[in-house]
DNA sequence: AAACACCCTGAAGCCACTACAGGGTCAAGG
DNA sequence: CCTTGACCCTGTAGTGGCTTCAGGGTGTTT
């Protein structure tokens, strides 16, 4: 199977599996020897639909890749795996958190402006103006499941 | 004030407070003649506290010059200035529901394994070896609001 | 032979910073 | 006078998980 095939079974684009490859994700596929073309087989698939699924659940590569070589690691226990997931599970608990936090005060800010007309009256810029408050700690850098655009 | 004070007065790093002023988020400072530091007066504190403000409630950079421009325009009217905030609102509410739906898809992998042992049987592995439903669909592309690390 | 779809590599761009290299400036203490 | 250490400057590179682009080669169809 060619990447392109590939990443049309997989929603994604060839240049996702090229990068995947380039940071262990996925393990390099045979070469074509006339043209260098990647050809896959099964054991791409299915690392691919694992990867998919953890990138689905937001894991970052690094956690994957834990993942990864914990699912090749016969003698491995759960106990590693658990952790992770744990741990994930518990930046996304803190991040939704803090999303919803920000969630009310923008919910307050808009509530500033109710009548549209100059914004020389406007609440929501003279509130914007004011200093945040030493509460207001919803920011990136506090959670690891960060961003926000 | 020198941005070092400045900074401090902000909680944040010298580095960011350039940064904002490359990017047009404050205006550009005096400079001293002798040494080529920065000096900072009234409106440039006034502006840095509306931007931090709306920095703490995650807008992006885009944003918060859409803000600044409407602010500085004595004829501008709420109308865009409501619009943003309730964009912006709307793109947190989102991702809030998406990192919901992950919760709840973690938490119940988690499930997948209450007998820590060999991994052989670990129900994580094996459910994160299976491709992911269509239901599934938190990923960072559908939201502004993006990111989990 | 031309058109078009597909493949390759490597580098740059995105965001909002952060960190670092390599230098200049300034005030205090010995 | 010299050193130490705190502060300032510019410019570049790194972060993560891709996406996009430049500049090319290959394969199939018309």
């Amino acid at each position: 199977m060619k990447i392109g095939e590939l990443a049309k079974k997989f929603n994604c684009t060839v240049e996702t599996i090229r990068y995947y490859e380039k940071n262990g994700l996925i393990p390099a596929s045979a070469r074509d020897s006339v043209n260098n073309y990647r050809h896959y087989q099964q054991r791409h698939i299915d690392q691919l639909t694992f990867v998919r699924h953890c990138r689905a659940l937001a894991m970052s590569h690094a956690e994957i890749l834990e993942l990864l070589k914990a699912r090749r690691d016969p003698c491995a226990n759960c106990h590693s795996i658990d952790q992770i997931i744990d741990e994930h599970l518990q930046h996304v608990s803190v991040r939704i958190a803090e999303l919803q936090l920000l969630e009310d005060q923008l919910h307050t800010l808009r509530q500033q402006c109710k009548t549209p007309g100059s914004h020389k009256d406007c609440g929501i810029i003279q509130d914007l103006d004011r200093p945040l408050e030493k509460t207001v700690r919803a920011e990136q850098d506090i959670s690891h499941v960060s961003g926000s655009h």
